[in-house]
DNA sequence: GACCTGCTGCGGCGTG
């Protein structure tokens, strides 16, 4: 009867679409009405093709698309004969929540539903192997896996595929890793004979769906349907908080004498103590991610908190997340966040932005003002998730104080201009799109291997045809895609080698990649110690790190004393000490987008105030504008500065690189600060002769420029090609040439 | 001035 009644206010909905057995499975669940975005997305989903869903988080996106296709898949009435539906997702961690949440439905339905990835045991696998059937969830690598170890079954397990669904479809736009699941979804339609098989993207953070589109179907995308939910959330509360950095600092020698005393440490990372102070009073108490915006600084934060806690003789309630620390060490503060009472705060990095189901949040908290607003987006979306409750976000970001701020990026406040900035492009609601403009040959060179693999044995034209005219390598041609072929053919190389009936094979070289099973990922990954307290792994640390034994360090959120350092079985032992110095993890900045930046320029030169910034930080953006205006910005963009020259392009940062290499490549002295490029020694008339050159398409020798870049973002097979093709990937992926004439105009005129 | 992700097949050995 209560069915009834339910059924009622589900009336004339999408609801009736459904297949009886999902039906009487959403009874149960006792929803009251479907979400906004189910009820968009099931007669899209059930009416074939291409779709794209973008919704909130939590707004039941994997549902919008999972019960129209177990209806779709009831309906096909097949038993078995291949997996139905595909369901790719970025981590294992959420293919285990997945999993969970669809074995009641699919169980309801009578349909089987597999994990698919590296944990899951050889024999789980082996059994869905022989008896192919319901929905499949898999990592890109795993799937990779199957078509290589197993070519030959490719059409058996998935000619019946009814859709394949990509859940946080985001995560995989414009990397290497969704070059790779492209590649995989395409080569799998060529292996099974299918002109499409249904594609259906998931993603909370899409700034530009269109675009989204084309990257779930590359050169199709204005065929995908888009389907938007508009779900209100619980409304947003957010603010940005300003800090004085070095306001009371000691003089440099007293700095130097207590440098080692960690409890005082924060400053040195960007954190004052009364940011620390208010951190702890915002957090404590509660369930609350606070993003640090580094592993180091999770790791100083983590400590210093830890340390107010054990002042205050509470127990401690803030813990580290990142990439570093050990599975065992991270599921414990996930386990605690999501099943435990006790108030926590988990200190992370990115790691903890995707879904992983670690319920809601009261509060979001983030450390300076970060690279992207799809990052910023995805943060605000793990808190507010409970009815009535709103998200919750605080920005802290520190500058240093005013009577220390002398050089112009100091004075210009520029992290809490650009925090500001990224707040109200979220506030737009826009957020970075894709840019595909990379030739990924490291990921073709991966691919050629893995289609030799499955195929046995392939001839050049038609690889061609696969990877790059259907496939999504669309920008390497015919001639580029033929040296690629030579310089994996080298003698040099040997990673293939071609048959004298012109079959593409795999070498030596190739082989000794491809048998191991480290061939899967796409994805560069450096080599790492282990760091181990009584036989427990807390977590990796760099290889190239400076440390000794005796030394302290703060790792896993503890301090330690190293025991023994053995380089090799790379190991690192530790005992509990009670100093520790901070880690040190290597890296290189993030991309940030031309929007952000001219919308910081926008912020100084009006007079806009911003109801979400406390009065310190208003007080910092009032006198980064008088700052502005002092500098001259507001009637030029190329200052003097000392004895040489500042450029205040305003563009984001590889416009900026691009720029800086061309000064290089003319013989000044160059210095980049986030957003400003310093040339020293040299006079104003010179700079403008330079620039005036560039502006009327005078342009430094690409070869020269690129020669000038240093390369420490190589991807994994970069290594394989000439330096000709390697410039190619440079100019196209790191640089933006086209962009310098309009560039050096916009300074000189301005 | 940064972050993150992933992994097969098989041989050998111990245990019930």
């Amino acid at each position: 009867m209560t069915a009834k009644i339910r059924m009622t206010s589900l009336q004339r909905s999408a609801f009736d679409l459904l297949a009886p057995p999902v039906q009487r499975w959403i009874w149960q669940q006792k929803w009251q009405s479907l979400r906004d975005v189910q009820e968009k997305a099931i007669p899209a989903v059930l009416a074939g093709g291409d779709v794209v869903i973008s919704a909130k988080t939590a707004a039941g996106k994997t549902e919008a698309a999972i019960l129209p296709l177990l209806t779709r898949v009831i309906a096909s009435n097949r038993e078995s004969g291949g997996f139905a539906v595909l369901y790719v997702s970025p981590l294992k961690a959420l293919i285990n929540d997945q999993h969970r949440r669809l074995e009641a439905v699919c169980e309801a339905c009578d349909i089987l539903v597999h994990k698919w990835h590296g944990d899951v045991a050889a024999e789980a696998k082996a059994r869905a192997r022989r008896r192919p059937s319901g929905v499949i969830l898999v990592t890109p690598e795993s799937l990779e896996a199957m078509l290589v170890r197993r070519g030959s079954e490719t059409a058996y397990l998935f000619s019946a595929l009814q859709a394949v669904v990509v859940d946080e479809l985001h995560a995989f736009i414009g990397t290497e890793r969704g070059m790779q699941l492209q590649s995989i979804l395409n080569r799998i339609e060529v292996e099974c004979g299918r002109e499409r098989i249904d594609r259906i993207g998931l993603s909370a953070t899409l700034g530009d769906m269109h675009l989204a589109a084309e990257a779930l179907r590359p050169g199709g995308g204005e065929k995908v349907r888009l389907i938007d939910g508009n779900d209100q959330g619980n409304g947003i509360r957010l603010q940005i908080r300003g800090y004085s950095l070095g306001a009371q600092r000691p003089d440099d020698t007293q700095t130097e004498a207590v440098r080692d005393d960690v409890n005082r440490g924060g400053e040195d990372f960007g954190i004052p103590s009364p940011m620390a102070d208010d951190l702890f009073r915002f957090l404590r108490g509660s369930r609350n991610l606070l993003f640090a915006g580094s592993r180091q600084r999770v790791e100083v934060c983590s400590d210093l908190l830890r340390g107010m806690c054990e002042e205050q003789r509470l127990s401690n309630e803030f813990y580290p997340h990142h990439g570093s620390l050990s599975k065992s060490e991270r599921e414990e503060v996930e386990v605690r966040l999501r099943d435990d009472p006790r108030p926590t705060t988990a200190v992370a990095t990115t790691t903890l932005e995707l879904g992983i189901d670690i319920g809601s949040v009261e509060s979001v908290a983030q450390i300076g003002p970060g690279f992207s607003v799809a990052s910023l987006r995805q943060r605000l979306g793990r808190s507010g998730r409970r009815e009535g409750n709103p998200a919750i976000l605080r920005v802290f970001v520190a500058e240093l104080a005013a009577d220390r701020g002398t050089h112009p990026v100091d004075r210009l406040k520029l992290d809490l201009v650009q925090a500001i900035a990224m707040v109200e492009c979220l506030r737009m609601g826009w957020c970075e799109p894709p840019i595909p403009r990379g030739l990924h040959l490291s990921t073709l060179i991966h691919q050629i291997l893995a289609l030799i693999m499955q195929t046995g044995g392939i001839r050049p034209a038609a690889a061609y045809k696969v990877l790059c005219e259907r496939g999504p390598f669309r920008l390497v041609d015919r001639g580029m895609f033929a040296e690629v072929l030579r310089c994996m053919a080298s003698a040099e190389t040997t990673l293939i080698e071609q048959a004298p009936d012109g079959l593409l094979l795999i070498g030596k070289t190739g082989e000794f990649l491809t048998e191991s099973h480290e061939f899967y990922p796409v994805f560069a990954t450096e080599r790492e110690y282990r760091i181990i307290h009584e036989s427990r792994v807390l977590g990796t640390y760099p290889l190239d790190s400076l440390l000794a034994k005796g030394e302290t360090l703060i790792f896993a959120g503890r301090r330690w004393k190293i025991l023994e350092i053995d380089d090799v079985a790379r190991v690192i032992t530790v005992r509990p000490a009670t100093y520790g110095k901070p880690p040190y993890f290597p890296g290189s900045g993030g991309l940030i987008h031309d929007r952000i930046i001219s919308m910081m320029r926008d912020i100084l030169t009006t007079s806009d105030e911003y109801a979400y910034i406390d009065r310190a930080a208003t007080a910092m953006l009032q006198s980064a504008r008088e700052a502005y205006h002092a500098l001259g910005l507001d009637r030029s963009s190329v200052v003097r500065f000392g004895s040489g020259v500042m450029l205040f392009p305003w563009v984001g940062t590889r416009k900026l690189g691009t720029l800086a290499l061309a000064c290089q490549a003319r013989e000044f002295e160059t210095a980049q600060y986030s957003h400003v490029i310093e040339l020293q020694d040299c006079d104003l008339s010179s700079v403008e002769s330079f620039l005036d050159g560039i502006a009327n398409g005078d342009v430094p020798d690409e070869r020269v420029m690129a020669a000038r870049l240093a390369q420490p973002n190589l991807a994994r097979f970069d290594h394989f090609l000439t330096p000709e093709l390697m410039w190619s990937v440079t100019l196209r992926e790191r640089l933006d040439l086209d962009a310098l004439p309009e560039l050096a105009k916009s300074l000189v005129s301005s």
